[in-house]
DNA sequence: AATATAAGGTGTATTTTTTACACTAAGCAA
DNA sequence: TTGCTTAGTGTAAAAAATACACCTTATATT
């Protein structure tokens, strides 16, 4: 780096927050770190971004060795610098969040080369310890902005396996957003929306009355909406 | 910074997107730059972070020293780090914006020090020129935040003079949402919110019948709003 | 076979919000 | 006094949101 002043160098990093749902319940997914500082805490998966990479780039493969997810689409979200954050120096780290579906992704562990990494757990939002570094802050400020990303975007669709009822998809809407839907209502709109697809299928392995399952139609919603969504009441 | 791979390193700088509102037009906070690369370009007000302050600090003193504004209140909209967005080599920005009211803060210029900034000028958007660097992305991105921002926060409040009349705010989000509204609708929905106070003061020296002034009531609005305001249809 | 259980699935009336739409009033200038 | 320009106002119709309760269906149990 020719011509630019030294004394401004500072570390980089990504912080990575991934949501997933599963049984009813809304997940992130933690390390379990194993090297100081903060060996033995939770965090969430990060590490430093390489010189040469583009922070995208950097995340997705930060993502990968930590936890073995590979090509999750991730949004940033926003940069923490604070300057005691890090307890070694100055370290800023941009935070990133997607919202994945588990199936299929509930085996996650680091890749032998992620040293820093000693295990990844999906952790329910709800018994969430504290984190390590300002982890905390950043998980509470992702889910602050899916709670409200979810109410005029149809994120929501991808925490759900492919095919889902309805009322696992309001059962979604009522843990992000914190509060009891009235299923007609909620039925009425999201059908409305016409951005489902209904499928001539039913839930299986129930001991009680199967439900139809629907499919996010991604062509309708294109095609329905350049207009806004409102899916919060 | 004792104990991390060195090779990870890399700069980092903010850059201001500064909006005001005059005569009936939306304009942005530009510099004229005075060394290279971009040597006579335009360019957000902006430069590299020192290694031992805050970014939010950072931020302020730059565009102080850029532009002499001081006190500003921005807050962080996004990062951008693409790999090219630097001629010089990897730099990573962390962009911010603020509305201000141009009442009293119209002169602008760099202080003598800030020898990267030949001039400061308030450039009206729809006059805007190519920017230097990525900064004609940045300044996209932060207009695309705000246009959504105006639509669900008092924010344009923060635009006007103390004292504004109606009309004055209904053409501010005229501009920024670049439609035109209904007078009645607007004026009925914007009462009806009741974060206005009106004053026992009219507008001075026009040549037509003079418009009631109106302030932006805080303290109605905090008491008001937890609720969600839509300002936009 | 009958019954119990548990969730699936549906309609309507009321209220609230949004929209569309056009004229009179006031103040200044000539 | 007249003309010009913007301020200021109301209502009806449509759309969206809300509140609310019962019957249906599949499975499990006896």
């Amino acid at each position: 780096m020719e011509n630019l002043p030294e004394h401004f160098d500072s570390l980089f990093s990504v912080d990575c927050v991934i949501f997933g749902f599963d049984e009813g319940e809304l997940k992130i997914l933690l390390i379990e770190r194993n090297e100081d500082p903060f060996k033995g805490w939770f965090a969430l998966p990060g590490y430093f971004v390489e010189h040469t990479e583009a922070i995208e780039t950097a995340a997705q493969r930060i993502l990968y060795e930590s936890t073995g997810l590979k090509g999750i689409f991730m949004e940033q979200f926003y940069t923490f610098g604070a300057l005691g954050r890090h307890p070694q120096g100055r370290v800023i780290t941009v935070a990133y969040y997607a919202m994945i579906r588990l199936t299929g992704n509930k085996e996650v562990a680091p890749l032998p080369t992620a040293h820093f990494a000693k295990r990844a757990v999906w952790m329910p939002v709800k018994d969430m310890p504290e984190l390590a570094f300002d982890h905390s802050r950043i998980f509470r400020k992702s889910f602050e902005k899916i709670k409200n990303k979810i109410s005029y975007q149809p994120i929501a669709f991808e925490l759900l396996p492919e095919k889902f009822t309805l009322t696992q998809l309001q059962q979604l809407y009522e843990v992000v957003l914190n509060k009891k839907l009235d299923k007609r209502n909620f039925r009425k709109k999201m059908l409305a929306y016409d951005i489902l697809k209904e499928l001539d299928e039913k839930q299986k392995g129930v001991s009680y009355r199967a439900a139809k399952l629907y499919k996010f139609d991604k062509r309708k919603y294109i095609k329905n909406f350049q207009k806004e969504l409102s899916f919060t009441r």
